[in-house]
DNA sequence: AAAATTTATTTGTATATACAAATAAAATGT
DNA sequence: ACATTTTATTTGTATATACAAATAAATTTT
């Protein structure tokens, strides 16, 4: 059965959650060649572009919460592609060498991931939804 | 941070994901007062609706997996409110009493959260936001 | 009718994320 | 300078959901 023929089909729960997890099944293929989820991808593509960003910030970024960003950052360490190096009462994290040299295939898998929705919707109005979904989010804040 | 200005406030798994979990906590307080999480709320309005409805059945109106379904059903068996009656290899789900009671109380959350966002966004614009999701949605079917 | 396949559901385990409490450092008030 | 409060992060635990394998019944094939 199709969203758009389910008895909720109107309803935004429905909607905004079924949509989150084909996305991130989307996202989570278009990831697959680094072997990272989409999360620990954008996190580490965050860190490799500012250098020393602490879990906060991270957690601003990418919408998670700070024990979430904690959890990340702990994977991505264990695979030896960030480090972090404690600070005071603040930890500054750092992408190794080899975290460095995925950058590249990181933004690869990006692309490749913006162009299959926007093969499917079309670039304006994935921007228009993408939009839309951002109005909603901001004033849902808390 | 708003949704709006993190650098990825283009990219569609952040919407779709941030939405996702802000629209989950906003139904979560809407359904508060019965004391269920809203997929198990959804689940007893449709088993109180289609008595004897089959796990299949519900996985696919609520877009999610049977194991899923099976988890949902559990924990509503649990508190009473359904009956599991197999039937072969399938299995028939049954309201109680105690499950049919609740139904107007469920109406009401239901509206509440329809009120809620509509709110914020208007009735056109959620509806074609909606819209916009189950489209994306059913092309991503999978 | 026995064997093979398909269908419906459940079970064990995994992923993504959050909440609440704990820790620890920094900043502020007195 | 000490006590209090605030801020940043981590840890323990919980929720929502899925995947893959297991089970078991029904259907199809031979």
């Amino acid at each position: 059965m199709k969203a758009s023929e389910s008895r909720y089909r109107k309803c935004m729960y429905f909607s905004a959650n079924a949509l989150a997890r084909k996305i991130e099944k989307l996202a989570g293929e278009s990831w697959g060649v680094v072997n990272l989820s989409p999360s620990h991808a954008y996190l580490l593509m965050i860190v490799i572009e500012e250098p020393g960003i602490q879990p906060g910030m991270l957690a601003n970024e990418l919408q998670l919460k700070p024990s979430t960003i904690t959890r990340l950052i702990e994977k991505l360490e264990e695979k030896k592609l960030v480090v972090r190096i404690a600070e005071g009462k603040a930890t500054n994290v750092y992408a190794t060498p080899t975290g460095k040299e995925l950058l590249p295939k990181l933004k690869e898998c990006l692309a490749k991931f913006y162009e299959s929705y926007k093969n499917i919707l079309g670039t304006k109005e994935s921007a228009e939804l993408v939009t839309g979904m951002n109005k909603l989010s901001d004033e849902l804040e808390g």
